[in-house]
DNA sequence: GTCTATAAGTGGATAGAC
DNA sequence: GTCTATCCACTTATAGAC
């Protein structure tokens, strides 16, 4: 009971050392960032990092733990079949597109997102996060989503795992292209905007690509 | 003359020392690696690699200038009208592309190009070369490639940075997923061969989508 | 140009007092 | 749990002999 009371009214040492190393690596890439500067940042002795994490290493280890129970997807079944055919395949991919940039929103998940793009190169953890937990699950979302299109008569007939692959993996560009290529350009809340936009015209491309023309038969 | 005979038959110090710099940083990143273990590597006292470089971030500065020069498009004005009407849009676009890709299975370019996406993030020197020598001139000759297709009717009318948007960001996606995603999961000449496939099932999807229907009026 | 020697600093990590 | 003090490996970089 006393360790639930703390937890609510003052994040432990523990969660502020993560969280400030989350930000540090974030910022600066896990190699240049010293357990002396997370220590400082935090306000402790640096010795006293390790009555909490074994070293650095553990640090980085715990975050990609609460990382993949972040971004797990909930026990929900999201309903495709019925949002489809009540919104149509147009808004029904901008909101589904939506739920996930409009968290990125939030200013700690950015930097979650942001720490995944620069240590992807350097971290085979994160790495087979990235591929497992988030690539592999979001393509075979899309491909029951596409497959359910065209059994609903809204798109042609073409390979489930085409239209994934064309939809998704431009996604993953946007990404990359927020958090990597142009993350100090401008104000953070104006980056997501534009990916937000330029989803919404990939969008848009796509499906007048696969469309299928109601006046022509 | 003393100096042309040894740069054919030996490399000099310096290029030696730059050489395995690139080496070294596309496998471990920037940061991880140390004067003293470029200087092992290529066999010479690691006071001997300031007769040549300032220090390590004057070895960094040279190898982007190099990669300047190698990736900077010669003086060769490409006919794209000519070539165009003489192997319509699909073949065109696999020329082009694998002119490109051809070139990343030289040992050489690969490393580089692994350089670069891996120091994207923080180095500024990189970013902006991979933004303003690299995405910027290729967006404008995809513009104008397209609007060329459809000048020539090959293609519906479009706006053209929306398919150069379409086409490349696409081809820079399958350039991250090679360099970062699965760079280290199959033989690299595999990877390349991959990359070939998937941007051919990607001109296809393109052009699929925006090509005039010859059957319909 | 290359070496030895060394400076001056930073890194992760531990022992032991409080 | 937090602190002081300390260890030692490793870092960039320079001075000066050959």
């Amino acid at each position: 009971m006393k360790d639930m009371v703390r937890s609510v009214e003052k994040k432990g040492t523990k969660e502020q050392i993560r969280d400030v190393a989350i930000d540090l690596f974030s910022k600066k890439g896990y190699d240049a960032v010293s357990i002396r500067e997370i220590a400082r940042t935090v306000g402790i002795n640096e010795a006293s990092i390790y009555n909490h994490y074994k070293g650095k290493e553990d640090i980085m280890d715990s975050i990609i733990e609460s990382l993949i129970a972040e971004f797990n997807p909930g026990p929900e079944e999201a309903p495709v079949e019925v949002l489809l055919e009540k919104y149509g395949p147009e808004v029904y991919m901008n909101i589904a597109g939506k739920a996930v940039t409009e968290r990125m929103k939030e200013p700690h998940i950015g930097v979650i997102c942001r720490l995944i793009c620069i240590e992807l190169y350097h971290n085979e953890k994160i790495r087979d996060f990235f591929k497992m937990t988030f690539m592999e699950p979001s393509h075979r979302i899309w491909e029951l989503t596409f497959r359910k299109m065209m059994d609903l008569g809204y798109i042609k007939e073409y390979d489930e795992r085409l239209l994934s692959t064309e939809f998704f993996d431009y996604c993953i560009f946007l990404f990359f292209d927020c958090f990597v290529i142009r993350y100090d350009e401008v104000p953070y809340e104006e980056l997501i905007d534009n990916m937000i936009n330029s989803m919404s015209k990939h969008i848009k491309f796509i499906l007048d690509a696969v469309r299928i023309e109601e006046d022509s038969p």
